[in-house]
DNA sequence: TTCAAACGGTTGCGCGTGCAACTGTCTTGG
DNA sequence: CCAAGACAGTTGCACGCGCAACCGTTTGAA
């Protein structure tokens, strides 16, 4: 079970980031800053791992590789000169426009194979694991 | 929610890796060797990359780490000399008989957050989103 | 019979990752 | 006001993994 968990996990994803890979030529992590600076712009690498539960090496490096691509931009806070907030640049905003609609097509596509109902409950149950196992904290731990 | 299911896998593997670690010295590759061994004696290093869908590679490194720790063995297959048997030592089947019940428990553990008709919505959604993937065929392709 | 292709299994190599240590900054208590 | 600890973020290092190439064996078709 556990381990059926992590093969549908490794699947899903492997499925997705041929996707992502070959149409944007972004990494997993990569995408999974896009989208989280996308939807909370001004945030910093701090935000992105705790709301991804990323390595924060993981983050600091995924950034640094979209930074030299030109996707995002880290400017230097005023308030605490530590952190530096994200923000996409045109560039970024661009191609996170193109990101967001195919996204949700994959994700309607996968869940596309179960009525309301199953899908409802597959997410309360998926829902119940995550909180047995803390993972809605706001990573306080 | 493929970013969603990624992590709470990496929870669930990562809570019990822990334990794995920690009373057998085992990481995951070998405890997934172990289990499928432990079941299906004398199968072979295919058979084990097949079910637990692991690259072979990563299968033959955990084979090769339990065999230097003396619990599995690997005979010679008389019929076809290519393939090698795996089976279990008698310090193997020792460590099995304590593996297992340990992984129930912690099984039971896992679900006992929900009831039982949830339990089975949850297995019935994953099984769905497994056959899509494709995840049941005996890797043909 | 023979030889090329397929297969089981192993290994060299490059790469991404986590850990730990580091830099620079802020915060807090004496 | 200052030293000590916490914190944001980065980097050197070691390690596990997947890919591709490899070895020895078997299969099947010419």
């Amino acid at each position: 079970m556990p381990f059926r968990l992590n093969r549908l996990a490794a699947a899903v994803s492997q499925h997705l980031s041929a996707v992502y890979r070959a149409r944007f030529a972004l990494e997993i992590p990569e995408w999974r800053v896009m989208a989280t600076v996308g939807q909370d712009l001004g945030c910093t690498a701090q935000h992105v791992a705790d709301s991804t539960r990323m390595h924060k090496t993981r983050v600091s490096r995924a950034i640094a590789q979209l930074a030299r691509r030109g996707l995002i931009e880290r400017v230097a806070s005023e308030r605490d000169r530590r952190e530096r907030a994200l923000r996409l640049t045109r560039a970024g905003r661009r191609l996170y426009a193109k990101l967001v609609p195919l996204a949700l097509a994959r994700e309607r596509a996968l869940l596309a194979c179960m009525s309301g109902a199953e899908r409802r409950s597959l997410l309360r149950g998926l829902d119940r694991l995550e909180q047995l196992l803390g993972l809605h904290e706001r990573r306080s731990a």
